[in-house]
DNA sequence: CTTCGCATTGACATCGATGTCGGAGTTGGC
DNA sequence: GCCAACTCCGACATCGATGTCAATGCGAAG
């Protein structure tokens, strides 16, 4: 438990200023090649690491990136949070997760007191949050840098990174027409959701596409919850001539119908295809497992990262807006068939 | 974008010195009743927040909490940071999340930087790695106090805290022994694991007690994953004799047995009862619903950051060995019924 | 009325790094 | 052979707070 070894230390260590080391550390130009080498292993030598909060206050940079939630409690909030720290890592940052709740009174000034605390580097937004404009305001005011997460809602000047929402939805829509089903019912999720919203519209188009007309009562409302999923399910199957198939707007919900179609005696996938969409872990724990869509939710984090930890990306002013899109995966389980 | 207010500006417009705010700010003794409500209008009236890397350096205090995951993407893990977080708030802590991969090889070394850089106030050990000697080890040496969480393992002059997984283990196995049921399998998970090792032992002897006799092949091995308890199923199972229960260490792997169970057309509860442990979120989303013992993993996490950020506990030196027990609940779904 | 003690307050150094700037040494073009 | 330009490096101030310590003011004790 000796005291931790500073900058002092080493440039005396290796005959140099402190300012030296410091440039040698931060990789600067305008160092010999065999100073550099010689701090370098002096470093090493004496395992230094530079004190992040001195230097976040001098140089008035910061090494901590926000990751910001509604609902920390989903295996979404999980699968973000673990391709956003592995590539946080590889920059040198690290994670700092808060839980924002929209309701909570208040919310906006705890998050104020985050941000001027720790000078965040930078935000990382997911949904719903990410289209909560009083947060998104408050964060462009101080000039933070944020990305959204699975929106494309542009907007203020944060960058997006999210897959085509609409194309997947189509794609799956047209997978259940494929298989001959012409009675689909869909389950929503929240409406305000941008990515919801595109799903919705993909499943629309695709039976527009297809000359299939679709019934008002097959759509249903839903919150992305495993219980609103359940109790569409029982909306959709209670009556006799149920629809042939359910595209659900996520893998709960669609599990939700799973277990609805469970308490009728439904069989899937012979009486009914149940189709969900984010390939959460939980899709494959289902009985049958969920044919879905694979949203490479650690993938888009890390590019969130990246854009974050762009040097050229820090500066405040005019950011450039960045709309990132990540292809999505088809995945075909047993939980959908031939109608 | 103004620059953010400082503790200079503060005083300047209060009257006072600097020093006298920060004595304000830190609710220190010695400043009149007068003069500390007066500066805390002045700090409302400008919302100044204290900068906290300035704060950690000065006083080589920290406001940072580790949050350290083997596994991230669990609902464990989920429930564990929203209990933490809230409480961290409420101290004026933040967490910083990190996965530590124990068969990563530089994981150690990452870890050790990460420690120098932030300077963490505290960490919070999960299971597995809140048993792997070389990383408390680690902790130890730099001086950082740790709580552990789910292990009742001392051993370092770590805290721990934890339900009583021995005694609620009895208690689902006289659950099932109450229904009637004699034949019961176990499905363990990682006995390495504490809690594993408690909750198998607590079977053990509540089977003892009522003077049963467990057998062999009935005690099958698991690691906790769902995969793991779909692979016990099928071989508990398998046999036309199979056992009328089934207690499963978690729930991931309890749904792993249910899904082995539906493969079969086993029905649960009627031929079947299945039995897991942790509550979580899933065993809410199985069908059947899961009949399990809650274990409020939020509640743990919040008693680990009380613990943190007392004062009295971030001296280095002789921390006293804490080990606190917090209770569980039986939880009484629709999975189990007589045999 | 003096003196001691305590509560209250501020001046100044300090934490560990980086920004600024200027000086010394080198190169190169004329 | 001289001046410009550039490379390399260190002295010093600075970031925004807190620790230390001395100065001040006040009431009570002598």
């Amino acid at each position: 438990m000796m005291p931790p070894v500073t900058i002092k230390d080493v440039a005396r260590a290796a005959g140099v200023s402190p300012k030296t080391v410091s440039r040698v550390m931060n990789a600067e130009a305008h160092v010999r090649p065999a100073v550099r080498d010689h701090v370098l292993r002096v470093v090493a030598e004496l395992d230094y690491r530079p004190n992040a909060y001195a230097r976040s206050l001098s140089s008035s940079r910061s090494y901590l990136i926000g990751l910001f939630f509604d609902d920390p409690a989903s295996g979404y909030a999980a699968e973000v949070q673990l391709g956003a720290m592995a590539r946080c890592r590889h920059h040198g940052y690290h994670l700092v997760v808060e839980r924002i709740d929209r309701d909570g009174p208040e919310t906006l000034d705890e998050v104020s007191r985050t941000l001027q605390a720790l000078q965040l580097a930078g935000v990382i937004l997911t949904p719903p949050i990410c289209d909560w404009s009083d947060l998104t305001d408050l964060l462009d005011q101080r000039g933070i840098p944020v990305v959204k997460l699975n929106s494309s809602r542009t907007g203020s000047s944060a960058a997006v990174i999210h897959i085509d929402d609409y194309q997947a939805a189509r794609d799956m829509t047209d997978h259940l027409i494929t298989l001959g089903h012409r009675d689909i019912a869909f389950v929503q999720g929240i409406v305000s959701h941008d990515a919801a919203g595109k799903r919705l519209a993909g499943f629309c188009d695709a039976m527009r596409c297809a000359g299939i007309g679709i019934r008002e009562a097959w759509i249903q409302a839903g919150d992305f919850s495993f219980r609103s999923g359940m109790a569409a399910g029982d909306a959709i199957l209670s009556t006799n001539d149920h629809p042939s198939a359910v595209f659900a707007a996520n893998d709960e919900m669609a599990l939700g119908v799973l277990v609805s179609a469970a308490h009728r005696n439904i069989a899937v996938p012979k009486a009914l295809s149940v189709v969900g969409f984010d390939d959460a872990p939980i899709s494959r724990m289902a009985w049958p497992q969920l044919t879905t869509i694979r949203q490479p939710n650690a993938v888009l984090a890390s590019v969130a990262i990246d854009i974050l930890a762009d040097p050229s990306y820090q500066q405040a002013g005019d950011r450039p807006a960045r709309s990132v899109q990540v292809p999505y995966t088809f995945i075909g389980r047993s939980s959908s068939g031939p109608a």
